[in-house]
DNA sequence: GATTCCGGTTGATTCAGGTCAAGCGGCGCG
DNA sequence: CGCGCCGCTTGACCTGAATCAACCGGAATC
């Protein structure tokens, strides 16, 4: 792989190829590459083929979902969402890749990014041959689903402030009692990927500020005690029913 | 594995196992057996260690997630919701016995249940020295990757009738354009799965019925154009902005 | 065979969050 | 330096779905 040695370490501390080992980060990075976009650019589109498994080395991108059924009032596209953001050391698609099957979802860089291209055939054959390679991504793969049914849980039983909340929290380095949580990605990103608009996101962060638990800095945010945060958020008045 | 042989042709059956092959199989059933649960029994709860790979044999279980926040206005628990429905031929939860880790759900029988029980221990073992079954647990993970994020979409932007008409929809056998469905769990499992109350799943099929997209019998709903039921199912009067 | 119970439906009302619209500050650009 | 655009916030209002409350029919219980 011709590129910066400062990339490979990147690569190297990733959750992933430290499970993988050395051996199998060799063989995949070899014909592999890296790439620096702009935000916005589009890494691939809903509906396309896997041609490369991405690695995100720096910045942050969303995973949009587009409703495919055409609004007919006004008659733009359906509707669309970003169903995840990935962050630096991340890795997607692997399902696509794996299944090789159609994305369910257009990647776009939210900030400028650096990504490393594993072309997807290649990965596919490593995974088939190279078993702590099989495991890594078993694992990975576990994890990540584990994250959806989290987003799911979220959207069905949590109210936006909630859900707000639970996203900053979730931010904090690790298991550090207090921090500040950096927010490179436009607002609207991060208000579709909880699943509320712009204006409630905004509405939501400024009842958080005025009740203490969050102190907002531009694109910074100050989170003084993270327990707090996550625990109950605003006057929990009538409290919800199960369903 | 002592079990009768009928059981054995469904576990081959299986998508999973037809992937896996007949040695893994092999591998994997000596050592577990079968259990038939009447329908409300808990196959294993929330933040337990799972001790065993379910393979549903027969009927229908619901994953169901609690909020562990505590309700304090009322104060029983928190909220809960039906993450997931799975069906005959369906195995679950690979995710947390890779990880080792805790359930993120507790499983319980929405129907009474045939389900087959294998030692996660022995899944774990099998699944790092067989690469088949490897291969057939990662199409699986990602198969049901994909379903999380389908789901997630729906929730964020589809309205509750769109939900409900896609859920009938893709339990329509495979490509055909009409036929029946039966739904055997309760009718507030259903509307958990689908992020909705009862009484809003029941007006919603209401709704539908009206507009002569669906037929109710019962248990039984007649869909007599699949299609039809995907596209538009009512006045799409205002139509739904971006997000 | 009456009686409770439970799952489901229906109706009335409320409310969280979406929509529409206006302001506002920063920032790139001419 | 001023202009216009864009991302974000704030305010007013509206609406889809939740909540609360009856009500109904079938299945289990006595």
């Amino acid at each position: 792989m011709p590129d910066r040695p400062q990339n490979i370490d990147l690569v190297r501390r990733t959750p992933f190829f430290a499970a993988a080992g050395e051996a199998a980060m060799a063989r995949l990075l070899r014909p592999s590459f890296t790439q620096v976009l702009p935000r916005g650019a589009v890494m691939f589109e809903q509906n396309a083929m896997p041609g490369f498994l991405h690695l995100l080395l720096a910045g942050s991108v969303g995973l949009v979902a587009r409703d495919d059924i055409r609004d007919e009032a006004r008659d733009g596209p359906g509707a669309e969402t970003v169903v995840e953001i990935f962050s630096a050391g991340e890795m997607f698609l692997v399902p696509a890749v794996i299944l090789d099957m159609p994305y369910l979802a257009t990647a776009t860089a939210l900030t400028e990014v650096r990504v490393l291209m594993i072309p997807a055939e290649l990965f596919r054959d490593a995974v088939a041959t190279d078993p702590a390679l099989a495991r890594a991504a078993l694992e990975m793969l576990s994890r990540h689903w584990r994250l959806m049914v989290d987003q799911v849980v979220d959207l069905k039983l949590r109210p936006a402030d909630r859900r707000v909340a639970r996203f900053l929290a979730r931010r904090v380095p690790e298991g550090a009692g207090s921090g500040a949580v950096e927010l490179p990605e436009a607002r609207a990103a991060v208000a579709g990927r909880l699943g509320m608009t712009p204006e409630t996101l905004s509405r939501s962060m400024a009842a958080l500020e005025e009740a203490g638990m969050i102190r907002s800095e531009g694109r910074r945010i100050a989170i003084p005690d993270c327990e707090r945060l996550l625990r109950g958020p605003l006057g929990r008045a009538p409290g919800k029913r199960a369903r």
